[in-house]
DNA sequence: TTGTACGCGTTATCAA
DNA sequence: TTGATAACGCGTACAA
């Protein structure tokens, strides 16, 4: 079904059907009548390599994850998917999690699109650079914000120093933090937390890594929890890099016969939707998920129609929910 | 950048250079050389749209989800980008929740792709029967199978026969449904509660629709259990949908000062992370969501390959998961 | 072993 | 108001 059959059976030029289709330039409504009729009768549907080749667009926009398990991307995609739905582009996607060959990946993926959006660390620096050169429409996803391209991310240093303040007005001083140092959105907490405890003179400890899923939290768990028998180091407050890290440590603590909060405060971040159904209830840090997918994919749009051709950083409010995770409080979320 | 740039550069034709980048035709080694250099010189990349048209594949596949919120949906798509990813094809997703014009969001995504998948009753059967008829390789997912297609599900009756027969177990004798009834793997669980309470000599309930979210339980569980003040109709036994919904259930249970299992059982279906952690623990029913988007994209793959053209139906396996929100039980899960 | 030329399905320009 | 035709970027018979 090309549009050679339909300009063939309604007698006119390949180029009337498409003008009738596209409402592009003038057409009788006599021919225009006939046309349409060719086109329903065929059920003809424009090719959408021919339309592309010629338009020279895409109308697709793709999102680049660096993992797609857990609560975060899934809220992050909808929002986005959301939006560019909406702004009439189809959404690609790409997970890089174990996979070999990530930069031909992501080549390929920004063949087929008019913009992309790449989340965190998840693409190599030269990679990101390459694509950025070749003009392709470019936004960077919760990572440190850099001059030349867009970012969206959500606050995070500020929202980590309220939280390790309000950990210390339980009386806590020693702790540990759980998640991994490779995402950047991660490593901005831990400088928050760092920050607030030198300044109240205790020395930061070192960020224990493992992947931040409730697996990693349980076996971190374990270790920060269970360590060397009666060496009575065992941190009075784990601040985890995520709200599944933090259900994971959770499980160690409980089966290692420790109370939570009572024994040890646990904090997440996210607020997944697993945190205010766990017991106890996690104090955590909210971020906008599905606003950051949604704004995502504003600011590509504007970069794509060219409304805006200046790079723009925005950092979303985050919230810090206290809940009983982190021991008794009087203001703890109904 | 195009081909003819780089034919140019190395001083040979553009059939050479396609030869030479796809190991199609023989290139002799020295020019071979030419050609590679200049590609590498000119960093060029074959444009996605000239391959797809010339090939004629898109090797992208699509896959269409009722929604993308909650954690079931995205861990299907997470086996089924993987699986596609690694046989080379990227992936496009489609959400119809809320949109206005689905049909045509689908009919574009179908000229964007090589297959697709479809979720459950998410389209229209006019729609996919178009979308069948036009050749495009098609996956059904939870869904009951039909002889023209390919289908991919969950056990679904059985184990609802399981989980129902081990409530009767527990001594319950009244019980309501939580769960909106549009979703064909939701009525197929009905199906199976229905029975066995009917061989108990129990009239089973009408289901209470409600959405598939924490908020939509909350609702229901507002309306089943907090009924007209005495009226002594209150449900032993509350049957959710899936997990999302058996969490709302709870909070409104909880909400309502009930114990839960203790003044009413609860179960969901899915197993998602947050039934784990939820106190009480969920009962459940664990479906394999990854792998059923994993099987889905092999099964496409086997039907754009053309290795396989006649349609397959699988049914995937499930998992009483005995917890403790249907009461105290000695198999209770440690 | 290499090059010419056509086809893939549109859109858009320009002349009629 | 319409039609012929040149792009768009590539793969690939077919001829050389």
């Amino acid at each position: 079904m090309t549009i050679y059959e339909v300009a063939q059976r309604a007698g006119v030029s390949i180029a009337t059907v498409s003008r009738a289709l596209r409402n592009t330039g003038p057409v009788a409504a006599g021919t225009r009548e006939k046309v349409l009729r060719a086109i329903q009768e065929l059920s003809f549907t424009p090719s959408r390599l021919g339309v592309s080749l010629a338009q020279g667009r895409h109308a697709a926009n793709g999102i680049v994850f660096p993992d797609l398990s857990g609560p975060y991307f899934a809220e992050v995609l909808l929002g986005y998917e959301e939006v560019a739905s909406d702004l009439g582009r189809s959404v690609l996607i790409l997970s890089t999690r174990g996979r070999a060959a990530v930069q031909d990946l992501v080549r390929d993926l920004a063949g087929r699109v008019d913009g992309m959006v790449i989340f965190g660390r998840t693409v190599e620096d030269a990679v990101v650079d390459e694509i950025a050169r070749s003009r392709t429409p470019l936004v960077l996803l919760a990572r440190d914000p850099v001059e030349w391209a867009d970012a969206v991310s959500s606050e995070n240093t500020a929202s980590a120093e309220a939280l390790t303040t309000h950990l210390l007005g339980h009386g806590y001083s020693t702790f540990a933090l759980a998640g991994d140092d490779d995402r950047g959105d991660v490593t901005q907490r831990w400088t928050g937390v760092r920050r607030v405890l030198s300044g109240h003179g205790i020395r930061p400890p070192e960020p224990l890594p493992c992947e931040l899923t409730v697996e990693g939290g349980y076996a971190a768990g374990r270790t920060l929890l269970g360590g060397g028998a009666g060496d009575g180091r065992r941190p009075r407050a784990v601040i985890c890099a995520d709200d599944q890290v933090a259900l994971g440590v959770i499980l160690a603590a409980e089966e290692l016969g420790l109370d939570v909060p009572g024994d040890v405060a646990v904090t997440g971040w996210d607020d997944i939707m697993a945190a205010r159904h766990a017991r106890p209830a996690l104090t955590t840090v909210r971020q906008p998920m599905r606003l950051l997918g949604a704004r995502a994919a504003r600011a590509l749009d504007e970069l794509i129609k060219g409304t805006r051709t200046v790079p723009n950083s925005e950092i979303l409010p985050t919230q810090l929910i206290v809940r009983s995770s982190c021991g008794p409080h009087p203001l703890e979320e109904k």
